[in-house]
DNA sequence: GCGGAGTTTAGACTCCGAGTCCAAACGCTG
DNA sequence: CAGCGTTTGGACTCGGAGTCTAAACTCCGC
């Protein structure tokens, strides 16, 4: 993938929409032309594919949650104080981009093969989870759990699932700060001192 | 979808293994007729297409799992006792099927909007964890939580993300009854009186 | 054994969409 | 202006989903 050009990116996060609907493979390229107003040929000058395109959003959706979680992490306050925090600002990304979440949601399990993005999971989600748990078991504000990483993963599946339910369109959509407290309620209390 | 002819559901089942391996959309009819020994015009006379038997794989871990859950809700003990049990079912049916979750999971974004496995997925999971979660706040052996549903889908977040994690091919993979422990503890607390 | 209904299968066929290719135009910079 | 990278339309190739057909086979009631 090339680096884009002014104003491009904007432009192709628009595909997020159509993926968001219909999954990448019911995507045509002809469809994300028409919508992001960016030519088929064009496309393929700048991405190798629909593949490559479909990661192009996902780096940036996860660029978006590191960021919040690092921010919340960075914050004063105990390792509790701190994982209710990153959880909340993960809650939200959710609800900044619903199309890009729930592009994901559609092609998450093809999104987790593709190496690179696997391991910007790891970066984004789950090595900051587990060391705020490791944090919160040597300053006392968590209890220490066996597994920090197996926990870690229990608790971002827990998030992850109720936030990708929260937006997904029908009887069950809420607006996620209306069920934050109560899920992060629920976590915490799974790790708690 | 026809009903299947003696023989056939078993062989299809070994479809399942393409479907993890690959995904559905990079998996070819003729090597589901190839690994399956089923041929391509007999597989299009009895499912109406590649997602149909996509759907026909999910539909048989589903029963599984609503079977496993069932046989957990309906033993003697408390609401908890009986959830852990649930729990551990669940589990225990990743471990059963691997390929199958494996499918499961690489397209279950796509699955979940097929509308019959959404109502399965309900009545097989999230609906007896709810009933659970309110039967436990009745007999005093789990907390009241305020919005049961909200819980139930959580608890199925963190158990089938760490599930799926402990299948999966790779340093992280684990057999599941070395984890399942961990994991349950967990989220008992999270809803214990 | 016979005729009909449903099943099984090979193989040819249609159709669609991903990705490639090319050539013409465009726009910037030296 | 010459040259390089960018932009685009449009034609093209190729592979795979799903359709169709016709022949064969199985099983049934008669």
């Amino acid at each position: 993938m090339r680096p884009l050009p002014e104003g491009m990116r904007e432009k192709v996060l628009a595909a997020a929409e159509l993926f968001a609907e219909h999954g990448l493979d019911a995507t045509k390229m002809e469809d994300v032309a028409a919508a992001t107003g960016v030519p088929k040929a064009t496309l393929y000058y700048y991405f190798e594919g629909k593949e490559d395109i479909l990661a192009f959003l996902f780096n940036e959706i996860l660029d978006e949650v590191a960021r919040a979680i690092a921010a919340a992490m960075s914050t004063a306050g105990t390792a509790a104080d701190r994982l209710r925090a990153a959880l909340a600002a993960h809650l939200r990304v959710f609800e900044d981009f619903p199309a890009a979440s729930r592009a994901l949601q559609f092609d998450l399990g093809r999104a987790a093969r593709i190496p690179h993005i696997d391991e910007r999971i790891e970066a984004a989600f789950r090595g900051p989870v587990r060391r705020l748990l490791e944090a919160g078991a040597a300053d006392g504000s968590l209890r220490a759990v066996e597994r920090p990483r197996l926990a870690a993963i229990a608790i971002l599946g827990a998030v992850t699932t109720v936030g990708i339910n929260a937006i997904t369109p029908g009887p069950a959509a809420r607006p996620v700060e209306e069920i934050a407290d109560d899920v992060i309620d629920v976590v915490l209390r799974g790790v708690a001192a």
